[in-house]
DNA sequence: ATGAAAGCGCTAACAA
DNA sequence: TTGTTAGCGCTTTCAT
C-alpha cells in the first residue's frame, strides 16, 4: 500500500502539501494540487485511517451499545442514529450485550482506548455509577433517564406516560387492568410499575401480581400471556403492553382463541411501530426514531464542543387511538 | 491520558516489557510483570487502540454493509454476525447504504483505508465487478449468490427454493399463483421470477403482470397488496411472498376484510421470523442466522489465513408447513 | 529475559 | 505557499 510519502515524493512535493490537498486545504498551488492529486491516482492510493486516527486523536466513531440487534425496538432506534450518523458522515460500532455486564464494560473501555469518540447507549444493565467514569474520555448519552448522574440522556417520562395510558383505559370504563413489561427490575419498569399501581389505588382497585406480566419483550411472548389469560379465573379487561410487537402477538393469539378485542380484552401497545398500524392498535408513540437522533446529534455537539455540560432532554410522547380499546 | 512509554518509566523496565506484559507474551520475569501491572493501574493505563491498529496493519473490525438497520430480514442477519462475531472479539461497524451506491462505495473504501479487515455485505446494488476489486484489501463475504465473481459468499439457490414454493402450492391444487417481491430488479427477485415463470409454464398457465407485486418489504406493503387483490376480476388463489413480516400484513388485512386464509387466498411467507410463527404461517425457513454466522466465519478464516481462496457456500433451506396454504 | 530503536502513516506546528 | 520535523502510541526485530 502506498502512503503519503512515496505521492509526495512522485508528485515533487513534500508530505505536508500531499496532506493539504487531501484534506482540502487551503494554500496549495494549482500546480502541485494536480500533480499530487495525479500521484493519488497513479498510484491508487487511500490514507490509511488508522494513522489518522492516531495522529488526530479522534475515530469519527460512535459506538452504540445495544443488547440486541434484532429487536424492533433498539432497530427503529438505530435507525435514528444511523440516519442522522450519515449526515455528519460518523460510522457506527455497533456493539451487542446481551445485557451482559461484562460486555457493557468492554464497549465502556473502547471508549478509553479511544477507539470510539462517543457512545449511545440504547439499554444497559450497569448501574450508572459504573458507567459515569468512563464519561471522561468522551461524552455518553444514555436513551433514558440517567437520572441525577452526570450523563447525558434523551428519555420520556415513562411514569407519565404509563399514568396516561391507565387513565386512558380507565376513562373507557375499565378497572381491572393488567401490563406486560420487559425486564422486571429495570429502571423503566419499575417506574411504569408505580404509575401503574398509583393509578389502581386512584380508584381504590387492588393491585394482582397475576395481571402483571413481565419479560414480555417479542411477539411470540403474547401467546403465553394470552393463554394465562385465559386460564384465569377472573381476567383483567385491558392490558398495557411496552411493545406493539408483544401487544400484536397478543391480538393475533387472542382472536384465534375468540378473544373479542377489545370488547372482551382491550390493549395499548407502546412505540408505534409500523406493526401497529397493520393492526390497528392503539399505542403510545414514544418517538424512538426521534430518540436516536437526538441522541446522536447531543453526542455530535459534545465530540465537537458545541456544548460540555451533559443534557437531559425529555421528549414527548403521543397516545394514538385506534381499535383496540 | 498516560502511554506505554510512562507506564515503563514507572515500572522501570523498557517500552518493550510494557508490550510484552499487556499482550500476555511469554518471557518476562514474575516481578517485572508485577511493577507493570502496578504502574497501570496506578495511571489507570489504557491502550490507544489506534495506534496498536496502526502499527499491527489490522483493527479487528467487521464492516457491515446493509440497506437498512431497521428491517427484520437484516437484523436477523446481522444477529448471526454479531454472535460469531462477540465469540471472536471483533467488533461491527454496521453501515447503513439505503442502496445508495455511493454509500456502498464508501464502505468498500473504508476497507481500503483499513479501517476494517473484511466486509459481510448484507445486500447491495453496486455491481459485483465494481466490488471485486477491493477483495485486494481484504476479504468481502456476500450474503448471496456472487456469481462468477471472485467475492465469497453464502447464499441460497432462490430459484430451486422458488421453484419449491411454487410447487408446494401447486400440489395443493393452486394454479392461480401470484407473488411478492422486494426490488424487481435484484438478482434474487430475477432468479425468483423466473422460477415462478417456470413453473406456471409446467403447468400450462399464462404469467399475468397484475398477480406480481413488487416493493413488498415491509409489514405495511402487505395492506395494499390486499387492496389491490380485491379489486381484480380474477383473483390468484395463492400468493408466494418472500418475506413474512409483508404475509403477516397481507394476513391480517385479508381477515379483516373477510377473506378466508387459506381457503380464499393462501400464503407462503419467507423467513420463518417469529411472527410466522405467532401468525401460523406457512414459510420457507432461509437460515438467516446461520448465513449471517457462516459469513462471518468465512471473513475470520479469511483475515486469519485459515483459507485464501473465496468460497461459496450454499445453504440448504427448508419449507415449514403451517396453516396459511 | 530485556532493551534500543526502527517502523506503522499521518497531522500540524513552525520555519522559511 | 511550501517544506522540515516532531509527534501520535504501539509493536516488533534485533542485539545482548
Amino acid at each position: 500500500m502506498p502512503n503519503i510519502k512515496q505521492i509526495a515524493k512522485i508528485a515533487g512535493v513534500s508530505v505536508s502539501t500531499v496532506s493539504r490537498v487531501i484534506n482540502h486545504h487551503a494554500y496549495v498551488s494549482e500546480d502541485k494540487r494536480r500533480a499530487v492529486m495525479e500521484a493519488i491516482v497513479q498510484l491508487n492510493y487511500s490514507r490509511n485511517l488508522n494513522a489518522v486516527h492516531l495522529s488526530k486523536g479522534t475515530t469519527n466513531i460512535i459506538g452504540v451499545m445495544v443488547p440486541s440487534i434484532n429487536h424492533a425496538y433498539f432497530s427503529r432506534l438505530m435507525e435514528g442514529i444511523s440516519s442522522e450518523a450519515l449526515m455528519k458522515d460518523y460510522q457506527l460500532m455497533v456493539c451487542q450485550t446481551n445485557y451482559n455486564p461484562v460486555s457493557e464494560g468492554k464497549v465502556l473501555d473502547m471508549l478509553k482506548m479511544k477507539q470510539m469518540d462517543g457512545i449511545i447507549i440504547g439499554s444497559k444493565t450497569l448501574a450508572w455509577e459504573q458507567i459515569e467514569p468512563f464519561t471522561e474520555y468522551g461524552p455518553i448519552v444514555a436513551c433514558e433517564d440517567a437520572g441525577t448522574s452526570a450523563i447525558s440522556s434523551v428519555y420520556l417520562d415513562h411514569y407519565d406516560c404509563f399514568r396516561q395510558g391507565m387513565r386512558y383505559l380507565i376513562e373507557r370504563g375499565h378497572r381491572q387492568i393488567g401490563f406486560c413489561l420487559g425486564r422486571a427490575d429495570s429502571a423503566n419498569s419499575l417506574k411504569r410499575r408505580r404509575a401503574y399501581e398509583d393509578a389502581l389505588a386512584a380508584i381504590h382497585e387492588a393491585v394482582r401480581e397475576e395481571w402483571m406480566f413481565y419479560q414480555c419483550l417479542r411477539i411470540e411472548d403474547g401467546l403465553a400471556v394470552v393463554h394465562q389469560w385465559l386460564r384465569m379465573r377472573e381476567r383483567p379487561t385491558a392490558l398495557l403492553v411496552t411493545s406493539d410487537q408483544v401487544a400484536a402477538g397478543i391480538i393475533t393469539e387472542a382472536r384465534k382463541n375468540g378473544i373479542r378485542i377489545p370488547e372482551d380484552l382491550a390493549v395499548i401497545g407502546f412505540d408505534n411501530q409500523p406493526i401497529a398500524q397493520v393492526f390497528d392498535l392503539t399505542t403510545i408513540d414514544n418517538q424512538l426514531f426521534e430518540m436516536g437522533s437526538a441522541a446522536f446529534q447531543m453526542a455530535y455537539d459534545h465530540i465537537t464542543k458545541k456544548r460540555t455540560k451533559p443534557e437531559n432532554r425529555e421528549l414527548g410522547y403521543l397516545l394514538i387511538e385506534r381499535s383496540t380499546v
